[in-house]
DNA sequence: ATGCCTCAGCTCCTGAGA
């Protein structure tokens, strides 16, 4: 079994390049972050077409995730249970007999900002729900772009960058309650190349030097950490013409 | 350097992303 996660920046933009990634990377699930439409534009037809079944959960210009999978996916959730959030950035369902829970995390602008106030929020928020979750299933697997770095390793420029948002002590300190739950940060279980990213600033040549951040995770409990075979991120999308700025990040199963 | 791209939308600029 294998389950990825991408922030696609636009689906309307970037349908045909998920599509052909799906034909090449054939997964059982894919969680979408950023789609950036409505419910009613959400193209299930085109996933239909290729053996896919969806659940969406779209917003307006903004956020909006999805997941796709081979098999059907049932108890589905959006957002987190009990907070009250106008944003659309949770998605989870059990898809053979994994809770799967995809994610799109605040951004949090900059450290001190309302926006960063509501990232804490909701990480909290996060964290409880995802508690109560593990209890029920043992087998869970928490993915999505995080917004948020583990530690200097993530980052290209960890001096520069100190302090600075997706690189906060605050940020990470929720970021390790997360994994304290009991969750293993599935990259790290697996030998990696140096400098191993999955977002890339648009500017600047930024992919081609290689200065970026790995913000995009997929976390798992001790269940799933006994089945994993491999987790890497795929940089190949990010060389398309009109790329999005994130890579895929894949999981493999037995 | 409140810069550099990219995307959506009350679209020819602005807000937001990260």
């Amino acid at each position: 079994m294998q389950l990825a996660t991408w922030n696609i920046n636009s689906l309307n933009v970037r349908l045909p390049q998920v599509l052909d990634w799906l034909a090449a990377n054939p997964v059982d699930v894919l969680a979408l972050q950023e789609l950036k439409l409505t419910d009613d534009k959400f193209p299930v037809q085109a996933f239909t077409d290729i053996g896919y079944q969806a659940q969406w959960f779209g917003q307006k210009t903004y956020n909006g995730v999805a997941l796709l999978s081979k098999a059907p996916a049932t108890d589905v959730v959006k957002n987190i249970p009990g907070f009250e959030d106008e944003q659309s950035r949770v998605l989870c369902a059990t898809i053979d007999g994994v809770r799967v829970i995809g994610a799109y995390f605040p951004n949090g602008q900059e450290p001190g900002s309302d926006k960063f106030a509501y990232k804490m929020r909701w990480l909290e928020a996060l964290r409880e729900w995802v508690r109560a979750e593990m209890a029920s299933h043992p087998q869970l697997v928490l993915m999505g772009d995080y917004n948020i770095t583990f530690d200097d390793l993530d980052v290209w420029d960890p001096e520069g960058l100190r302090e600075t948002i997706h690189c906060t002590t605050e940020e990470r300190t929720h970021l390790q309650a997360i994994v304290g739950l009991g969750l293993h940060d599935a990259v790290r279980l697996f030998d990696q190349p140096e400098k191993n990213y999955s977002w890339w600033d648009y500017r600047d040549f930024a992919f081609r030097r290689n200065r970026g951040m790995r913000i995009d995770h997929i976390l798992i409990t001790d269940a799933l950490k006994a089945r994993a075979l491999a987790c890497v991120v795929d940089k190949t999308p990010r060389k398309n013409e009109r790329p999005s700025d994130h890579a895929p990040v894949v999981l493999t199963l037995d």
